[in-house]
DNA sequence: TCCTTGTGGCTAATGACGTTAGCTCAAAGC
DNA sequence: GCTTTGAGCTAACGTCATTAGCCACAAGGA
């Protein structure tokens, strides 16, 4: 019985492949222990179960989109960090959809919770955004639910296949970008 | 053995119910026999299995969604259309957060899919907001996809409880309407 | 009224999955 | 080398979706 030198990062690792794959609801604990070339239960000594390896997994995802997006926008401003914060969001739904998709509907248990920390590295990327902007303070928290929304939809539907009919989705998202921008600057 | 006297529309209303209260994960087989005062396997007279069952659900929910958003827009126009719109759309979400959770990621497999009919209903009535406002006709594509991006982002966000910190939901939401008219009426 | 037939509902059984209990032996520290 | 810890295992259980096959009720025709 050789060891096969697990760890929860690990585990965890490979549960988010597997989720970016075959979908959050694809990934199993038999398929997940198969993958690591181990027998199901002994998944248990390394993550407390099915809610807490997603809850995982979302906090890696958090922390992957936070850092991304936190590189893209270093170094610019206005309509530049603008697009490169939507770019690398929508870049990242798109190229791990079964990760992104583990972290809604998780509440962060508390202010150390990875979670939280993740989640409040993504938003700072974005509030970083809006100070390139003349956005009246009373307006940030306002705006930056706005452009969360519209991050998350578009990135959402379309990871989701849910923009069927005919134009362009690239196009569609410059043009959104070109809006939420124009928008911004004329406050 | 007295007959319960079910249908594939009772069927499916029931699940639509119990997923807005139980989430959609919630929505068992099981369970939804117990509602209607049946034993599980007699569900499958009615419907073809939980994937079937909750195609029906998503159906049921662009149809519902479709008429409330289409009777809000009926006899407005610009802001007050959009704004008419987009509450009805939140709100719809927000009643029946396990119905809407249901259509996402359901693929219509052709025009006269009934999800494809509730889908264009909800589509049009939309569209007709745009019509209030000069957007060319080049244009009117992208704008539709940003504005369900953004109602479906908001509300998917809201009911996934995933605006936690200070500022009011309700003023953002009038925030982004405005932000959204007024983008919509500089073109 | 009786027989026939279609069908809605039932019981029983199967297979996938998550999870727990308890054992065992490899590795790490002395 | 000996002890101790814990990673990984087998066995088992409960829940859930799904299928097979039976049975009785309701409706329609003789």
């Amino acid at each position: 019985m050789p060891r096969a030198g697990l760890d929860p990062a690990t585990v965890v690792a490979a549960g988010a492949a597997l989720a970016d794959e075959a979908g959050l609801p694809g990934v199993t604990m038999g398929l997940l222990a198969q993958r690591l070339g181990v027998r199901t239960p002994s998944l248990y000594k390394h993550v407390d179960g099915m809610d807490d390896l997603v809850r995982r997994i979302a906090a890696l995802a958090l922390a992957e989109a936070g850092d991304a997006v936190g590189l893209a926008v270093r170094g610019r401003a206005g309509r530049d960090a603008l697009a490169a914060a939507a770019h690398a969001f929508r870049a990242f739904v798109l190229a791990h959809p079964g990760r992104y998709a583990a972290t809604v509907g998780q509440e962060p248990t508390g202010p150390d919770d990875p979670l939280a920390v993740g989640a409040g590295r993504l938003l700072e990327a974005f509030r970083s955004v809006l100070r390139g902007y003349d956005v009246p303070e009373a307006d940030t928290d306002h705006a930056l639910r706005m452009l969360r929304s519209l991050c998350h939809g578009f990135a959402t539907l379309e990871s989701a296949h849910g923009f069927r009919w005919s134009a362009d989705v690239d196009e569609s998202f410059e043009w959104l970008i070109d809006f939420t921008d124009h928008g911004l600057r004329s406050m």
